[in-house]
Parts: C-alpha cells; sequence; structure tokens
RNA sequence: GUGGUUGUAGCUCAGUUGGUUAGAGCAUCAGAUUGUGGUUCUGAGGGUCGGGGGUUCGAGACCCCUCAUCCACCCCA
C-alpha cells in the first residue's frame, strides 16, 4: 500500500472529533446569533491582490497561492520582473488567509445593499503556511464577528460578552481575557518622545512575558531607542494594581498626549460601563500589542488557563480604517474573533468536553434474520421517527459479534428479538446491564 | 523561513559495540469456550524497519538528501 498522507499541517477529523468541533461550533455559533450576527461565507479563495499587502511582509509569505491553471503560464513567467511580481502574475488566486479582509472586501464590494451597522458572523478555514507545531495548523477554522459602521464603544462591550459567554458555555473557566487600546500605545510613543518609533516599541514590549525586562531593554535599544527613552517604556509597563488603579496612573502619565488619553478614556469607559458584568473580568495588560497594524482602538486576546501551555486562543480589536484599504474610507469596524482549533486542543487537554458532545446513535437493532426483518424494521422506523439515532446491524452474523460492533461504538442500547417471544422486544442498557421486555407499544413510549 | 527532536506491524514500543528467516503487548480476523456481548484458550493475517542515495563482505542501526512529526525562534488562532 502506498504511503498516504495529508499535506504538512492539515488533518483529518474523525468522527468523534468533528462531533466535538461541532459542539464548539454550536456554542459560538449561539452567541453570535443571540448578539444579532447575521452570517456570511466567503469563497475558500480570493484573488492574490486582494489579499498581498495587507498582512505585513510576513504575511505575505505565509499566504497560499494557488498557480494559474492553463498552459499559458510558462509564458506569463517570463514577464515578471521579480520574484514578488512572479506570484501576482503566475498565481491570481490564493487561499485566504483570515476572515477579516475578505470581510472588508465584501462590504466595499457590496457597500450599496448593506445597512450600517452591519454585524456579520464568519465560521471558516483559513490557511497559512505556517511551520506546523502545537497549536499551529497550516488550515484552521477561524470564528469571526465584526460590526462595521459603528463607533460605539457598546460594540466592544457586547464583543467582550460575547467571549465571557462562549468561555463559560464551553467549561474553559480559567481563561483570560486581556485589553489594551492602541491608542494608550501611540501615546506611550508620544510620551516617550518618539512616536515615529510607535510600532517597534510595541512589538518589544509585546514580549516581555517571553524575555523578561532585560530582553525587553536590549530589543528596545536595538530598535534604536536611547537609555532614557528605554526607562520611560519600562516604567510604563511596569504598571501594576487593578484597572482602575492602571487606569488612574494612565491618566496622570497622558497629561500631555491627547490620543493617549482618549484611549484611556474608551478603556475607563468599555470595562465601567456598568451595562453589564463578566464572569471573568477583562484585565488591562499594557504589553498586549497584537501584530495587525490596522488596530486603532480597543485590543483584545484571550489566553488558554495558565496550567495549558497554548497561546492565544482569540482576540480581535477595533480597527477605523479598514475598508480604506479598498478605497472606502470613514467606516469603523471592531471585531474579535476565536480560534477553534486552539479551543479545542485546550478543552480536550483539560477534559472539558461534556459527555453529550460524543452522542450519536442511541439504539442498535441486532438483525433478525430475513423473516422478522420487516418487524424488526418497523421498530427502528418508528424509533427514527420520534427523533432517537437508531441503527440496525445490516448483516446478519453471530450476535456476539453484534455485541462487539454496539460496544466498539459506544451505543447505549441495543435491541433484539427472539423467536421463542414473539411481540417482545428485548432491549438492553449497555452502561446499567438491565435488560428490559417491551410490547412494542411500551417501546414507543420508552424514554432513552 | 532558522535551529533542534523523533520516524520499526493499525496503535504503544523492544531491537544489545552494524552480523543468520525483525520481536512483544494491545488491536484486527478465524475458530473454540462463555447457555445475551465484555472472560479465557488456540490459530492466522499484517512490516520495501518513513522514502531515496551512500559507506560496508554485511545496515533497522553509521553518513548525506528528502518527506513527515514534535519542540524552540519568528509570527500568530
Amino acid at each position: 500500500m502506498a504511503k498516504l498522507n495529508t499535506p504538512q499541517g492539515t488533518r483529518d477529523f474523525g468522527p468523534d472529533v468533528v462531533r466535538k468541533r461541532n459542539h464548539i461550533f454550536a456554542v459560538i455559533r449561539q452567541a453570535f446569533e443571540r448578539f444579532g450576527f447575521q452570517p456570511l461565507e466567503t469563497p475558500a479563495m480570493e484573488y492574490t491582490s486582494t489579499l498581498l499587502g495587507k498582512y505585513g511582509d510576513e504575511g505575505d509569505n505565509l499566504i497560499f497561492k494557488i498557480l494559474n491553471n492553463g498552459d499559458k503560464i510558462y509564458g506569463q513567467a517570463q514577464m515578471a520582473k521579480d520574484s514578488r511580481e512572479l506570484a501576482l502574475i503566475l498565481c491570481e488566486k490564493s487561499l485566504r488567509y483570515d476572515l477579516t479582509i475578505p470581510f472588508a472586501r465584501f462590504v466595499v464590494m457590496n457597500q450599496g445593499k448593506i445597512h450600517l451597522p452591519f454585524k456579520r458572523y464568519q465560521i471558516q478555514p483559513v490557511w497559512r503556511g505556517d511551520k506546523p507545531q502545537r497549536g499551529r495548523y497550516r488550515e484552521f477554522f477561524q470564528c469571526d464577528a465584526d460590526v462595521v459602521g459603528s463607533n460605539s464603544l457598546l460594540n466592544e462591550i457586547e464583543l467582550l460578552q460575547i467571549y465571557d459567554t462562549v468561555f463559560n458555555t464551553l467549561g474553559l473557566s480559567g481563561y483570560r481575557m486581556k485589553v489594551n487600546n492602541r491608542k494608550i500605545l501611540t501615546g506611550l510613543a508620544e510620551l516617550v518622545g518618539r512616536p515615529d518609533l510607535m510600532l517597534a516599541i510595541t512589538i518589544a514590549i509585546d514580549k516581555l512575558d517571553k524575555i523578561g525586562e532585560s530582553g525587553v531593554r536590549e530589543e528596545l535599544a536595538q530598535r534604536g531607542l536611547s537609555g532614557s527613552e528605554a526607562d520611560k517604556v519600562m516604567e510604563f509597563i511596569s504598571l501594576q494594581g487593578s484597572n482602575d488603579e492602571k487606569l488612574d496612573r494612565l491618566t496622570q502619565l497622558f497629561a500631555g498626549s491627547e490620543t493617549g488619553l482618549k484611549g484611556v478614556e474608551e478603556l475607563r469607559y468599555i470595562l465601567g460601563s456598568g451595562l453589564t458584568s463578566f464572569t471573568r473580568q477583562p484585565e488591562i495588560d499594557l504589553t498586549l500589542a497584537r501584530g495587525l497594524n490596522y488596530y486603532t482602538g480597543m485590543i483584545v486576546e484571550v489566553k488558554a488557563p495558565e496550567n495549558v501551555n497554548m497561546g492565544s486562543i482569540g482576540g480581535g480589536g477595533r480597527y477605523d480604517d479598514l475598508t480604506g484599504l479598498f478605497g472606502l474610507p470613514g467606516i469603523s469596524g471592531v471585531g474579535i474573533s476565536f480560534g477553534v482549533d486552539r479551543i479545542y486542543d485546550v478543552l480536550e487537554e483539560l477534559q472539558l468536553f461534556p459527555e453529550t458532545a460524543q452522542q450519536g446513535t442511541q439504539v442498535i437493532f441486532f438483525h433478525p434474520g430475513a423473516e422478522k426483518l420487516a418487524e424488526v424494521y418497523g421498530y427502528v422506523s418508528r424509533l427514527r421517527d420520534r427523533g432517537i439515532s437508531t441503527e440496525i446491524f445490516p448483516d446478519e452474523i453471530k450476535q456476539d459479534k453484534q455485541y462487539k460492533y454496539a460496544e466498539k461504538r459506544g451505543i447505549p442500547y441495543i435491541a433484539y428479538v427472539e423467536d421463542n417471544a414473539p411481540g417482545v422486544v428485548f432491549l438492553k442498557s449497555m452502561t446499567g446491564k438491565q435488560r428490559h421486555q417491551l410490547t412494542p407499544a411500551e417501546l414507543d413510549a420508552f424514554t432513552f
């Protein structure tokens, strides 16, 4: 037999895995719907030109490009001046890299048809040519909810509420929600006196929990900050205390930065509106930066419980001019994303999947032999009509084989008839070891 | 993309400093036993030792390349 494999970083999902994943999808979808988001799906592929340049240079390299069909590509290849242009010419289409950019493309394309504010959710796979490792795949699902066309901070509050709802419903009570505001980071750069290095500073401080204070210092120096400038950054990120304490302290620090103060006020409102309460209070994390540079307001990242080694399992934020990339300026958006595959890994590790997420067939009938098949099939049909997942073993083989099949499949009930007991259905619980002797009418009324 | 790890039957792994026909447990299949299955017994099938090349009289073991895997970095969900 030939050695078969799925491409690197992709996986098959067996029956029990699909069931458990569906449980996660259902919880997320239900929350999205409950908050009034509408479903949207976009194609697996987009024009390469739509995607290129939206995720930074690294992102461009990670986009899976699709070779053009047809036999003209050899000639086309001659026209390219460099490899970047080659990719554009040879690969007009690419697999989607996230759900946000395709959504922005959709909004711009359909600006005449959609009513703002537009709230959509999208649950689809995305593809990234990253090197796979734990919690990182080349094909994985994202579940996004975004609102475009509204500047209200109420959206931020609701989106955080969705995170809270979903993770609690999934039983992942130890999750941690970190929030920050891009304006605060801008304020920091102004405070330091290096607004030009805002991006460099955020990239450096984002690594604090990984490389420590000394590491951040080195990184800052490498990126061109002087010692005293770095001191200010370090003072800023070492702010401790409750959310309110941090906000109060920031208000003092940002006395000279209008942008910084704006960011503080936004967070103060989002976290202290009093409109709702969180099971797990979001925590202000001044080192939270998030890579995508289109964020402009609140940013949020969800981390797995501390005892699980897994990066972020969700993230999002506000972006003031996403559609501006496609020529439609002035529309603000805010959104969040769930990383289902990582959430799956975390729930699996913590054994948080409920039994019900695993339930498939409830009852299996043994094959009764040709003469009684019609009678038994009648029982099967009636159970199915009641909405009970029912199987009949398709082959007439020794009963002990059929038992083993039922046991392997984890089917909770087996049923059979016997020649010497006409009109009786034997129903046996595989777990409780009880055997019921039922008339057809009693079977119809039986609660599984 | 950079660095490292691992890769022997469907699964988990043995396999001594390179040396005869590559093993075990579990699983699978067949039969027996079990007076409705889970027990027990017997037997069988199944491996181009990830793939390719090289060193050697001889390679599952050593070297190179490649593929996959896991981990760290980068980045991210």
